[in-house]
DNA sequence: TCCAATTATCTCGATATCAAGATACCGGGA
DNA sequence: TCCCGGTATCTTGATATCGAGATAATTGGA
């Protein structure tokens, strides 16, 4: 550990543990951490997925139906446990995905409340064409660590992950 | 690894496998985590000040300030750099404190360009309530992992951040 | 069969964010 | 002294998101 640089976060709990000796900030070494590096990650996604004039938003969606397999369908609701977001800004992505012709929205036959939005051609190749370019890039951001080391990395994140994932069944 | 839950990522990544086995998907068993982690916590963050009726984006700025000490005041340029948000995203957040009265905008004597935001100290009780609100909640997050894995998730995600820290000076 | 609780999706208003451009000021060189 | 590229902050317009409530259909029990 002699000439590792130190990172905004390594000066950030610095200045805390100058300014409020008294408390344990050890939790933001790993949450704030998070939460930068994600930050980060938007910014690198956005500039990867513009070159096939998506939106991490949009590929957020595409990608979710993709992975699902023939015939490329998912409820609203599935959705969003996938994504993460509100029904409301799920209707409106919807919305506008279909606008662009990369999903149709159909009735569910087996529930009249429900709605099942299945992706077009064009919406299956976009995705699988934006995939790429982004293990690609991510890939790159990773080449850092040896693949033993990211094995370890995911794990402990899991851990993390984890009471999230079940708390919500 | 016999009987380890899996988690949404763990679904996610052998949907892709299935769909796709010609791409090699490891890259997103670490990032994909990294993102969803952040969402969770951003709630989870959202629900702790809610306690002190602060908002997130109340708290990054106030905490900024207070944590670089008296006389807890910095320029509108340095608060970007480490909230990670644009100008105009600032200038909207300064405004908004300032009417609250947590913080005050004032001259720089040095620089007649240049703006210094000040804590008052209302809100310097409240960056400190805040945060201690903050660690509570953040260490019983992290509680699932002994303190010598906190500090290995800690150096893995510090290699990863580092070279964005480092491109923005 | 009927009703109440639950579930699935959508509507709507308020708001925080971003990107790009505008404005004002600084500092160095001719 | 004057200019000019660079810097610091703010303004503006467009937009995605959230939260709460509305609507409609399902389910299970009396």
């Amino acid at each position: 550990m002699t000439e590792a640089a130190r990172d905004e976060v390594d000066r950030l709990v610095a200045a805390w543990r100058r300014e409020r000796p008294d408390l344990d900030v050890q939790p933001l070494e790993v949450l704030s951490r998070v939460t930068r590096l994600a930050r980060h990650l938007d910014r690198a996604r956005r500039t990867a997925f513009a070159e096939h004039g998506l939106e991490p938003w949009e590929f957020d969606v595409l990608s979710a139906l993709r992975r699902t397999g023939e015939p490329y369908q998912l409820s609203p609701g599935q959705l969003l446990t996938q994504t993460l977001v509100t029904s409301g800004t799920m209707t409106n992505r919807i919305d506008r995905l279909a606008a662009k012709e990369l999903v149709v929205r159909g009735p569910d036959p087996a529930d009249r409340r429900g709605v099942l939005v299945r992706l077009t051609t064009a919406g299956r190749e976009l995705a699988d064409a934006a995939l790429a370019g982004l293990l690609k890039n991510e890939r790159e951001l990773l080449a850092a660590l040896p693949a033993d080391r990211l094995t370890t990395l995911a794990d402990l994140l899991r851990t993390l992950t984890l009471p999230f994932d079940i708390a919500e069944h």
